[in-house]
DNA sequence: CCTTGACCTTCCAGTGACTGGAACCCCTAT
DNA sequence: ATAGGGGTTCCAGTCACTGGAAGGTCAAGG
């Protein structure tokens, strides 16, 4: 009935059929097998693939979504253990943010103080240099 | 009188000792050798370092810091190449910056909706099985 | 029956930028 | 002689895939 083979469920879940392989490798998921070896897809699996297809798009690890995973197989978690797991995550996230924002900061800076022209002089070569001083 | 080992050259530049010989390894830096084989480092290395480590520390790959050290070294090269360079890295840098505020933006929301008690009904678990729909 | 082509399988290697560790050499001080 | 604190090389592992080779399977067409 909803037998799919790896291209299908790759498809539907909307993930390369390699990264499913892979997924398989380690242990994701057991998709069962046909008579030629063939890997059969059921509902399940693509319920799944589809779960941590989303949750990593939220950034969480390949073995937080197995985590993820496993508290929303076990129906008798406490919430509690979701929600600390996913502010750890955004709590990572905003770090993440900061970081890169401190980036952009300094980058933009410089990329406004470099002419651009064709001449040899350059405040981001100076600044990487640190002849010019940090600003 | 300024020739370093590489702990010192890894102390002044705040780099670990590892690092630097990979960065050997890759063909950034090429130290001279001492009789014993231990490896030289003279002020243009420590230079070199630290102005690897200070684009690094931007974000550009190692790749990029070869092509800035580059145009470092090159006196005739035009400011606008540095500056296009930048000037992409920095587009890299919005589109991360947009990425994982969205990321953000979506664990926030699950994360306020979720009770965090110890029952069992989770939004987050919820969201990413796609059973309660996306809000 | 043979071939073509699309699909499937496994396994191996590479990505980026390190990092850890093993096994071994060198030098100084006790 | 030994202990320690350097240094050296090389191999393996990280993370989450991704690419490719070599080969098996299946339905359709000639």
């Amino acid at each position: 009935m909803h037998a799919m083979s790896i291209k299908q469920v790759a498809e539907a879940a909307n993930l390369p059929a390699k990264t499913i392989r892979y997924y398989e490798d380690i242990g994701l998921i057991t998709p069962a097998r046909g008579d030629n070896g063939y890997r059969s897809f059921g509902e399940t699996d693509l319920h799944k693939l589809r779960f941590v297809a989303r949750a990593r798009s939220l950034g969480f690890s390949v073995d937080e979504c197995r985590t993820l995973l496993a508290m929303y197989e076990d129906t008798d978690r406490a919430s509690a253990d979701v929600k600390a797991l996913a502010e750890t995550h955004l709590t990572r996230i905003d770090e993440k943010i900061r970081e890169l924002t401190e980036m952009r900061q300094t980058l933009s800076h410089l990329v406004h103080c470099c002419a651009g022209d064709d001449r040899p002089g350059c405040p981001i070569l100076d600044d990487l240099a640190g002849t010019g001083g940090a600003d």
